[in-house]
DNA sequence: TTAGGTACTATCAAAAATGTAAGTAATGCG
DNA sequence: CGCATTACTTACATTTTTGATAGTACCTAA
């Protein structure tokens, strides 16, 4: 999905290479990743779990922010060899770090939007 | 630019609604906003300045950016009525309450990223 | 009168992110 | 066999973000 030479890519790469602050904020800033990483640091729980409780989430959406953290080592994916299958997502302790992070974003929000 | 009722816009608007977290990403999270609000927590800039500090910005973004987190609140735009003209950027109260998260974000990927 | 410096705008094009809709695999159960 | 359940995929369309390039307004000084 991403060209390698495109001006874009070399331009974000280049500020994540240098930035910590702008690696931190790809990592979590994608659409969907703070609702997602909000559930997940109360507990762990399954996909279909995630996909009710997100209103408007379509299951591509989902499963691509899923993809990415689990890339990222934000949270780790569990499969169980079951049928019907079943999934379950959960924090690591890379995600686990970011947590007084998370809240203090989500305390400076509530706080300063309208 | 943004199209007022697109299924895309909706979402984000409700995302930022219910969720503090979501506004504070959208606010910091630009890709040249980083560039921009590290430099300015060391102090106020001129216009020419951001842009020769930053590597590969082109001038159209660079007033984008500047322009969101003017609107956003972040930062004050100080114009001087002098030929040539000469305008100065600078941290609001809100934009620096948020040095300490941004001062969290930066040290968390100076740590996490390969 | 013309060139120079500063902080921009405007137009167009490319790339990336997000959304829509439908389909798949595996297996136990009736 | 045919259906139900779960966790996805795939193909395509739309929207949004980012980049390339050129041009503008203002006054001053030569």
């Amino acid at each position: 999905m991403r060209k390698e030479n495109s001006t874009n890519t070399l331009n974000k790469q280049n500020l994540e290479k240098e930035c910590g602050m702008s690696y931190a904020l790809t990592t979590i800033g994608g659409r969907w990743k703070p609702a997602i990483l909000w559930r997940l640091c109360k507990g762990k729980m399954r996909y279909s779990e995630l996909r009710d409780a997100i209103p408007n989430v379509t299951e591509r959406m989902l499963v691509l922010q899923l993809r990415e953290m689990e890339k990222d080592g934000l949270i780790k994916r569990i499969v169980y060899a079951e049928v019907p299958p079943r999934v379950e997502y959960e924090m690591t302790v890379k995600g686990n770090s970011l947590r007084p992070i998370l809240k203090s974003l989500s305390d400076w929000g509530d706080e300063n939007r309208l």
